[in-house]
DNA sequence: CTAAATGCAAACGATTTGCAGCCCC
DNA sequence: GGGGCTGCAAATCGTTTGCATTTAG
């Protein structure tokens, strides 16, 4: 069997992981890489890719994507949705209260395993669509 | 007012609409590049691009991102969901019964406008992961 | 005719990788 | 003190763009 690989703790390792906890912004790897040059001027955007790397792998972060191809990374590990605006391009943690859970039953039966889900809704956020008449909610609303 | 643009039909353009119609693989621009060549060897790569990105505008096309940087194109219009493969990596699209419809009117209270949803599954399709035990379908479930 | 669209190639932005030196364990 | 990690720079990959030329209307 193969030697498990020692991976060591390094400085630059600890202040990336300190600069994205509680961070509900949803970051990317150039936005920490100006975060974590303030403390660590020498750090190279390489280091901060292969730590976010590793933060991912194990388990620390999830890196998401919200339809352009920059990777976003987000300390929160507990279910939530996603809110996309395509005004300001903000995404904010949101909670859909969904009826019990979706059913996937049909799905398993058909032989898929489902590791996980994710739900991502885009529109216009509370800051950006100030005076939106809310009558109509779901006025044009697409599924995509 | 300014002048509306003529958009011109060209036979590129037919071309690239007709080799997606239909399709529900979520082909990559390349992909379609490569069988549209077989037809016009010699368009270009960016061609593609530009006309994908005019059928989209148009409303004939979907643009999504399943987790990799690259942009997918499915010409299915109506509300589904899709399901990543996370062994294969093939997208299949898929029909997740919600119970009625998921309760938005919250967000919609905080002054959100809401233009549209997608829900993406990650998991092991049943071509890759055949003789799974089905029973505990949840098991290790994560939403992200 | 003439402006929009093409083909080509160079530019771009996000991310990855190869490598010599550095520094955790 | 040795191997994993770093910083740097060059490489990669998907996509976009500038420009001279072609072509649809």
């Amino acid at each position: 069997m193969e030697r498990a690989i020692r991976q060591r703790i390094t400085q630059q390792l600890t202040v990336i992981a300190a600069a994205i906890e509680g961070d509900h912004t949803h970051p990317s790897a150039e936005d920490i890489y100006l975060r974590v040059r303030k403390i660590l001027p020498h750090i190279s955007l390489g280091t901060v890719y292969r730590n976010l790397q590793r933060l991912v792998q194990d388990g620390a972060l999830q890196m998401l994507f919200f339809g352009d191809r920059t990777a976003r990374y987000d300390p929160t590990l507990e279910a939530h949705d996603h809110f996309i605006c395509q005004q300001c391009g903000r995404v904010e943690d949101v909670k859909v209260e969904r009826d019990r859970r979706m059913d996937f039953a049909a799905l398993v039966r058909e032989g898929f395993t489902i590791a996980a889900h994710s739900l991502a809704i885009r529109g216009v956020c509370h800051r950006c669509g100030p005076r939106q008449d809310a009558a109509s909610p779901d006025k044009g609303e697409r599924r995509h």
